[in-house]
DNA sequence: GTGGCTGCAAATCATTTGCATATAC
DNA sequence: GTATATGCAAATGATTTGCAGCCAC
């Protein structure tokens, strides 16, 4: 087993023991990417990133890390229908937009007719998870798009 | 393999073939499990269900059946999480709870914020899936479901 | 030191696929 | 008879698990 120790910046350390995680090199590098890459990576897309500057980070790392920073309220883990899980940073609450055209996944913000806090036939609303579907701006451009 | 030649109510043949599809033994004890058991089925579900009658339906039948209904416009598969799909008679638009306590799924109506038709960012909305979380109402009145 | 993490490999689970055979019409 | 469905088994793909060795503190 190749497991390398930690160097990262002190702010990251730091952002990462206030979430309650012991600083890793493996956790500041995806931590590091989620921030910087801005979209919606899956599992996969994380891992090839890492492995480019840590070329020994396990797939299975890469599981636990995602999970520990959800756990921590860092990130989002985000489903769409039966597609491999996509993470983001936890930002300002939005929903998705996915192009049955390209398949692309887009952020779209929009007010809810729930929100958290809200009862519904006497269940509680903690959260809402909510994924549009249909065709995204660039696609409409280009015909074929119509089945 | 044993394959067992159709017999079936000639109302439900009728109906598999209006919605496009070869009326087969398999089919119309899919879809009159859907019929009858009302609720959000997963594959092993109706799997389990339909063998009682036929034992020889195979699992991967069911997702053929399944997933031409869906396609035929008759039922809509539903996906929470990762958790394994679920099937629904095709109904009046409405929206998914899911408790976070006993798991349970429960149908909820309330007006969406978007209608299909409508415009987001450019992007031309379809079709709007939503899931809310939170603690049923059942949950609620056993201690205990706050964490 | 000690408990928490990691790398690696094997296992699991839902779903899909290939193909020979049977059925609907 | 022909196109379509089914049963069965093996394959796939995402995710999880078990475990020995390593790291943070």
């Amino acid at each position: 087993m190749i497991y390398t120790p930690s160097t990262m910046p002190v702010e990251r350390a730091e952002r990462l023991r206030k979430l309650g995680l012991v600083p890793t090199i493996q956790r500041s590098a995806v931590l590091k990417y989620l921030e910087e890459c801005g979209g919606h990576p899956t599992v996969e897309d994380v891992h090839r990133a890492v492995t480019r500057r840590h070329p020994s980070i396990a797939r299975a790392t890469v599981y636990n890390v995602l999970d520990a920073l959800k756990r921590a309220g860092a990130v989002k883990e985000l489903t769409v229908d039966r597609e491999a899980s996509r993470y983001e940073i936890n930002p300002k609450p939005h929903h998705h937009f996915q192009c049955r055209a390209c398949g692309e996944l887009f952020d779209v913000a929009f007010p809810s007719a729930v929100k958290p806090g809200d009862e519904i036939d006497g269940h509680l609303v903690e959260a809402i998870h909510t994924v549009l579907y249909g065709i995204c701006a660039a696609c409409q451009r280009t015909s074929g798009h119509t089945e």
